[in-house]
DNA sequence: CTGCGAGTCAAAC
DNA sequence: GTTTGACTCGCAG
């Protein structure tokens, strides 16, 4: 089954689960039509209500598809979700514990499909905040919301 | 302080 | 094979 959670916030978050696994996460001008029906569905719409309100919230137990990334990408896309809120790692930290390239670490983080749920936004360059996949202003916003910064 | 070159390595072509 | 990054480091101006 398909749902689909769209959440108004700066521009709008839009969501595709299926069949209560989260396909990707996309920063759109327009919603997506929701269709929201599993519990898993109500309660991660809320849990991102909260979240873009500033509220501390914890997005692990959520289950994310990566099967077509690369392994060597998926390792560093559990790795980045295992940061806690309000922190931050560097590409150069990240590099360390696979012992690659800081610029590796880059390439792999741009291909998170589901942005929020795996917080590729607390990854920052040594001296300042690096990219961002969806535009800097939208990495900014989410540290901001964090505390960070 | 700022700028630039070189090193790096997974992915995409 | 070659090119290209969501990086870093080191070293000149």
């Amino acid at each position: 089954m398909l749902e689909v959670i769209s959440v108004r916030w700066l521009r709008f978050v839009n969501v595709v689960m299926k069949n209560g696994v989260v396909l990707r996460i996309t920063f759109d001008e327009k919603p997506l039509y929701e269709n929201v029906q599993s519990e898993t569905a109500k309660s991660l719409k809320r849990d991102l209500e909260r979240y873009l309100r500033g509220e501390r919230v914890d997005f692990s137990e959520y289950e994310v598809d990566l099967s077509d990334l690369t392994p060597f990408t998926r390792m560093v896309l559990e790795e980045v979700r295992k940061i806690p809120y309000g922190r931050t790692l560097t590409y150069g930290d990240l590099a360390k514990v696979f012992g690659t390239s800081p610029r590796a670490v880059g390439v792999a983080v741009k291909k998170n499909p589901v942005p929020i749920l795996i917080p590729c936004h607390r990854v920052v360059a040594k001296d300042g905040l690096g990219g961002y996949g969806g535009g800097i202003k939208l990495k900014k916003a989410l540290l901001k919301l964090e505390g960070v910064l």
